[in-house]
DNA sequence: AAACGGGTTAACGGCCGGTTAACGCTGGCG
DNA sequence: CGCCAGCGTTAACCGGCCGTTAACCCGTTT
């Protein structure tokens, strides 16, 4: 289940970093590297990974500032700072600048693979019953209710409608809800609008209120309707 | 600005926990406390927390079957577990349970403090905010509001108000603007003109004061009116 | 006066998103 | 063995939004 996790690597050390580039493998995960700062960097703000490891010590620029600048410049994918620098400043600094975790060398790969899954998981949630508003979806026995009826989904359905509840009330982007259908090459067709008209079917249409609402030029949203914050000033 | 952080302590070891208590209390924490896996699965499923703090050997029921359950609940708080067991499967054995984070007794509390505020930061369901006055811009839910009112932006005001915000109070250049909008070649046309004004009539036409300011030959910057005395001589 | 930087409009056209219907594959069942 | 149902895919159509463009306007500068 862990789902082809894209990590980027950050490490000038050749010989730690093939070696981990190796045990990533291992676990499915797919994985660029980069051997000094400003190389990250542009990885970073250029891809989508689901995941950063930082090294502290690099030519060029150094982990923290690079995770500081990613900070600043709106990107928010968590880092696993990995380093031998253990003093208990050392480490406050680093979560100071951004980081998510922090990991002293030298380090068990296992533990490397499993804080990283963490990482990961921790946008798109752990639970086994996913509730938003009226909705319910049961992933371990396969079933979603509103408001007490059952619902029955398509297979994408159901992969779209988890995606959406696991990030609600935050908006997915298109292009990360193509990804989750079509991992290698998203169909020149309109195939996902397609997709998500029947999920609307089968979520809203017997109902009252929509629950599924798309957001012009940024993507999808599952929840409430929106309710314009008419306070008095 | 940690902001108020509710979290839950389950100890069973009154006097680290009382020493937790104080802590976090310095850092303007709220913090339950139960003392076994029982009471704290059932004060976990009543209220919401922003971060959980759990220790594996309790009485009743041990944390990592806690964790476990409350997942199997759909509750999706993000949990730190406090335990001496530091071998590597213990550790392997925690996150397996839906842990977000693993620190080894005994800690420095200034790393508890710092990986806590790291997970809450994550908190899923917690609103990345931008604020420049009284604007307001939710980076997960895309909307926009000043003074409670939501505001409707084009994508590419989105785009430029997110980079304006992101540099408040600074001066944003207009090539760097431009080359936000059209990283290989900016149009001929006064296409930017259009889209900036365009985004004013969203942001400042509805209220009283301006926030979005032309520098002349500058640039654009977002932020509240400027005091007189500014000249740089 | 002409040139320049910036602000303000209105109109056009393409693209995005929603909606249908039809096709084809696959797996189950008689 | 053949039929049917379910599901993914594709093409086509439509409406409205939004990006683009070319105007014109203004004040300041040269």
């Amino acid at each position: 289940m862990s789902g082809h996790l894209r990590v980027l690597l950050v490490e000038d050390d050749i010989d730690l970093a093939t070696t981990v580039l190796d045990y990533l493998a291992l676990e499915n995960m797919s994985c660029d590297h980069a051997a000094n700062g400003v190389a990250g960097f542009n990885l970073a703000r250029a891809n989508a990974y689901d995941v950063m490891l930082l090294d502290i010590n690099m030519p060029r620029m150094n982990g923290l500032a690079m995770c500081r600048k990613l900070r600043e410049e709106g990107v928010d994918t968590p880092v696993l700072m990995l380093t031998a620098r253990d003093t208990l400043d050392d480490k406050v600094e680093g979560f100071r600048a951004g980081t998510d975790d922090y990991l002293v060398k030298p380090f068990a790969f296992a533990e490397l693979i499993v804080r990283l899954q963490a990482l990961s998981r921790r946008r798109s949630g752990q639970a086994r019953l996913l509730t938003v508003g009226p909705l319910q979806m049961d992933l371990d026995q396969r079933q979603v209710r509103r408001e007490g009826k059952a619902l029955t989904l398509t297979p994408t359905g159901w992969q779209l409608l988890e995606k959406l509840m696991r990030h609600s009330p935050g908006v997915v982007s298109k292009s990360d809800l193509e990804q989750l259908l079509w991992p290698d090459s998203p169909p020149d067709s309109n195939a996902f609008k397609v997709h998500l008209y029947k999920l609307r079917m089968a979520v809203d249409k017997p109902f009252a209120s929509a629950l599924i609402h798309t957001v012009p030029g940024q993507g999808v949203r599952c929840g409430e309707a929106e309710r314009d914050g008419e306070e008095a000033v």
